[in-house]
RNA sequence: GAUUCCGUAGCUCAGUUGGCAGAGCAAGCGACUUUUAAUCGCUAGGUCCUGGGUUCGAGCCCCAGCGGAAUCACCA
């Protein structure tokens, strides 16, 4: 055991011994540190790109020509320089030049380097490099006859030895388990990767900057706490020491954000993790990242334009993005952005459609859910056991989530409305309709993207609603974690005002805005099964 | 948790009817002052995911396990 990382070593293999030799050789006989130092001012690659200057190479070239055929005259340089780094991602040694590609977060640029512009033991470098390794260069900002846009270095020094073999030059990392499990090697193998995960970023920022600019303010609330409410969902749990009380990590804001109501906030909004102990697929990841907005004196009416807005206003800024990478795409206008995802072109202009529970249901099923005989029979079709025993409204959500939800068109942003009350505990009931609650979904692209609500601020009913919901459960389930939460019910005893509130899935925008097919790829450290080492895992 | 598919060199992948383990790139040595997945010559590189079984013989067939992917279930 304890000499198991000195046999990993042995056993790394040909590729990493050559490396580790070229690691020994820079120490050793060149005298440089394999792992760099601070530099400053460095240029982004996309930068150092765009300093060329037509005029000013051409200038050069002529010059250069010149002192060839009369050495008096002196070679004019006016051409820019510039200073970059970056990892290698191609290597071509020619003899006396040697040319490579280097790649960082905004481009891949050539370094071209020859003998008669570098210090020996530079160009000695140059030829010994391999690629993983993070250079810097400086040189002139140029072109080569083949007329390639590079940097004719003449300073060179390496900066991090990669002692690790790379994965392939041309086809990349494409296994999604490595790609997972080794994302700082699928970020440089792959540039897509890092582009998906900037334009999360710039997502989060936009989300930010829209709500603040309603005047929400943005706030954080207990990720640990002694009763995981606001959702249905299976919690992960754990433990304080100190105070010697289990905790639990939080499925959902709600219920403190609406004590922050209560309190006198009126416009607040949280983007942060939530953690649910289910499974994981396409669309699922045990932590995920929501968005929740509360605001008082709203309804889910005024809710439903915020989301409505706040999705076409990013779809718009992601349209935006698109052109500036590729103008040559039809991407709707800007107004009514059409976007890509996987086969489909997702239409985000306004108005999204907005259409009722009910009407979704009898216009999929051909009955109306009142029918409840001919529901319960789709649901007998569907093989749901326990439904005969079901209250009739949570049987009509389950055909209507298996045979309506499905109906809805991926590619047509589209609110369901009035949704059953009983599956929706913390919403207020329709007062014309209490069985009907003033609830809104956004699906898109086959997927629920959050609901909208109006929130339930009458602690007497909201009391009613619990402990229904409670006494459904077995014994297992409300000792573990299902609690009354008394201290919510007392908050809203104190006074909540109306308001409307809102849930909003990022990373299922973001899988939509940055066209991926999986949550994993718009997750930067998705959960893997760790792996075990050697055999002690059998049993 | 269920079902199906996948796991072969650092990467991407072939591998026929069960009969000596393969290619391209990457790597090592050599050549080359304009390469663009450079090219040319030579060389090396394998626990075929793991453990059993069938067989004269298993990368291939069977069983179990591990890991991954898809679909389903769970996730109001």
């Amino acid at each position: 055991m304890s000499n198991e990382t000195q046999e990993q070593v042995q056993d790394e293999g040909e590729l990493v011994a050559a490396r580790r030799a070229k690691l020994e050789w820079l120490r050793d006989e060149m005298g440089v540190d394999p792992f760099g130092h601070r530099v400053d001012g460095i240029m982004s690659l996309a930068h150092a790109r765009s300093l060329f200057d037509a005029a000013a190479d051409d200038a050069h070239a002529a010059s250069v020509a010149a002192n060839k055929e009369d050495a008096s005259r002196e070679v004019v340089d006016a051409r820019p320089k510039a200073l970059v780094a970056g990892r290698i991602v191609q290597h071509r040694d020619v003899g006396k030049l040697v040319f490579m590609v280097v790649r960082d977060d905004t481009d891949d640029l050539q370094l071209s380097l020859s003998k008669a512009d570098l210090a020996p033991e530079q160009f000695k470098l140059a030829k010994k490099l391999d690629y993983g390794d993070i250079v810097v260069a400086a040189g002139r900002v140029g072109k080569t006859k083949r007329g390639e846009t590079c940097i004719w270095a003449d300073q060179l020094s390496i900066h991090s030895k990669s002692l690790v073999p790379p994965p392939g030059k041309h086809h990349g990392l494409s296994d999604p388990e490595t790609r997972y499990r080794r994302r700082y090697v699928d970020m440089y193998a792959n540039p897509g990767t890092i582009r998906t995960f900037k334009a999360r970023s710039r997502m989060i920022t936009r989300i930010r900057e829209f709500m603040n600019a309603r005047d929400f303010l943005e706030v954080e609330t207990p990720m640990m706490q002694p009763i995981a409410g606001g959702a249905a969902a299976r919690p992960f749990m754990t433990h304080h020491n100190a105070l010697d009380i289990p905790l639990f990590l939080r499925i959902a804001p709600e219920l403190y954000l609406k004590r922050l109501l209560v309190g006198g906030l009126p416009r607040v909004y949280e983007i942060n993790r939530n953690f649910r102990n289910e499974g994981i697929d396409r669309s699922h990841n045990p932590e995920f990242t929501m968005l929740e907005v509360y605001e008082a004196f709203g309804n889910y009416e005024t809710i439903l334009e915020l989301t409505e807005s706040l999705v076409h206003q990013l779809a718009v800024a992601t349209r935006e993005d698109l052109l500036a990478e590729d103008p040559d795409q039809d991407l709707g206008t800007a107004e009514a952005p059409v976007l890509p995802f996987g086969e489909l072109r997702v239409r985000y202009a306004r108005p999204f459609r907005k259409v009722r529970f009910h009407e979704l249901f009898e216009e999929a099923l051909g009955f109306p859910a009142s029918d409840i005989e001919k529901v319960r029979a789709v649901a007998a079709e569907l093989g749901r056991e326990h439904a005969p025993d079901m209250d009739d409204a949570f049987v009509v959500n389950e055909v209507f989530e298996a045979r309506a939800e499905t109906t809805i068109d991926p590619e047509q942003p589209t609110f369901v409305y009035d949704w059953p009350s009983v599956i929706s505990p913390l919403t207020r009931p329709r007062a014309d309709d209490p069985s009907l609650a003033e609830r809104v979904d956004l699906f898109i692209g086959g997927m629920e993207i959050g609901p909208a609500y109006t929130e339930l601020n009458d602690p007497d009913i909201q009391y009613g609603k619990f402990t229904e919901q409670l006494s459904g459960l077995d014994d297992e389930e409300e000792s573990t974690f299902r609690t009354l939460d008394e201290e919510f019910l007392d908050a809203l005893r104190v006074g909540m005002p109306p308001a409307g509130g809102l849930g909003l899935g990022i990373d299922r925008m973001a899988i939509l805005l940055t066209n991926s097919p999986s949550i994993r790829d718009v997750i930067l450290f998705p959960l893997m099964r760790p792996i075990e080492a050697g055999d002690e895992a059998a049993e």
